[in-house]
DNA sequence: TACGCTCTGTGATCCTCTTCACAGAATACC
DNA sequence: GGTATTCTGTGAAGAGGATCACAGAGCGTA
């Protein structure tokens, strides 16, 4: 199974950036604030433009799934875009970030204008529901060794290091931080990856790609 | 919590098969025909008019996860419509049914003459992605009594009686047949449900949506 | 430099679900 | 009607994570 069946591209975008352009304000958040809450009202469709922002769900009981990093050129927020209420997720932003948005109303008009923008989102949608299957599928059907080795390559796809506690990694993949630490233990006694205080630095891709696909249950 | 909040409604199509009506060719399934399969290429977009399919995912290993039954009315299909590429679920016909379908050309085509169109079909999107996102919800934080409670609450908000073995009703939920039959069994105990081959009936509504919510992890 | 906080590693125990096994009941089919 | 098949219920054993507990390491900061 090949890597990029995992990295579901979203960063094709930029026709629908350049379709977008006219329609857009602009946005800046600083460290640690949150653009919304889950269930908060919010119609409006995001560009992230420079910084970092996560996306989150949480439980009633308080825990948190991490679902993803947005990176420069992300679009995202579609879900209450399309379908007005409430929102599915949080976004927080990880450091200091720069984003445009536009209102719902805004882009209805600008489709019947230019029906190139709806084929544009339309297919955006697809991606992201692309991707929401293939998360449904990882956290059925994989053991949480495979989802960690999943997030960890996802998470080290540009840089091999990933700046972040086990803690943190925990919450992505759903298990508890001390499963991560002896699972990263054994990874680095395996020459897989090496380990430092808010570090990870992963060593043998395809090492973690074996890891990956040899044990789904 | 309501149970609306966990039953996405995804009927309302009336707008949106209106619009769609010209475009659409017809098609029949007979019982346990397959329409098409995880990793086919197929670009279409159906409706259901009568009969009842089953949509499922597989892995690798053979085991599968059933994500919905899908009743009359419904219309499925948008991700690879949307996004051309590959199907990310199977579509099984569970009776003989028929169906119609739109090719993704003829849409692309009709929503430039009408802009109403794209806007229901993102609609549509926003709805399945809100619907795929609470699956996912639930699949992390919810516990195997809570998932099986909601997915019983869910089959039956049309009938108090779920004809499925215990063993398709484990593929819904993503657990053994044997931990759906002790959970049951309890539940038969303390009066919720009535048992027999094949069949489910619910007798406590109310009783079952205390189990689901009750137990977050 | 010393103190305190956060992060990491790991053992021990508990708990839940799976796996395996099997028996009895219901249904389908000769 | 009798036999085979499928479905259900349940016990017993096993595995894999969660939880609890704690110690040491790294880092910020007073």
């Amino acid at each position: 199974m090949t890597e990029s069946h995992y990295d579901v591209d979203l960063g094709e975008t930029d026709t629908l950036l350049s379709l977008l352009a006219e329609n857009l304000e602009e946005l800046r958040l600083s460290a640690g604030e949150t653009l919304f809450e889950q269930d908060d009202f919010d119609d409006r469709l995001f560009v992230l433009d420079t910084g970092e922002l996560e996306v989150s769900v949480l439980a009633a009981s308080g825990r948190k799934l991490s679902l993803n990093r947005l990176q420069p050129g992300s679009v995202f927020g579609e879900i209450a875009f399309f379908d007005p209420g409430r929102r599915t997720a949080r976004i927080k932003a990880l450091v200091s970030s720069r984003l445009r948005f536009a209102r719902q109303a805004a882009l209805l008009e600008g489709m019947t204008r230019n029906p190139k923008l709806a084929s544009a989102l339309l297919q955006l949608a697809g991606r992201r529901m692309r991707w929401m299957s293939r998360q449904l599928e990882d956290q059925v059907f994989l053991p949480p060794e495979s989802r960690l080795a999943a997030k960890t390559l996802h998470l080290s796809r540009s840089d091999s290091e990933i700046a972040m506690s086990q803690a943190q990694l925990a919450d992505y993949v759903g298990v508890t931080r001390e499963l991560v630490s002896r699972i990263l233990s054994d990874w680095r006694r395996a020459g897989l990856v090496e380990l430092s205080r808010g570090r990870i630095r992963v060593l043998d891709r395809s090492g973690l790609m074996e890891t990956r696909d040899s044990e789904e249950v």
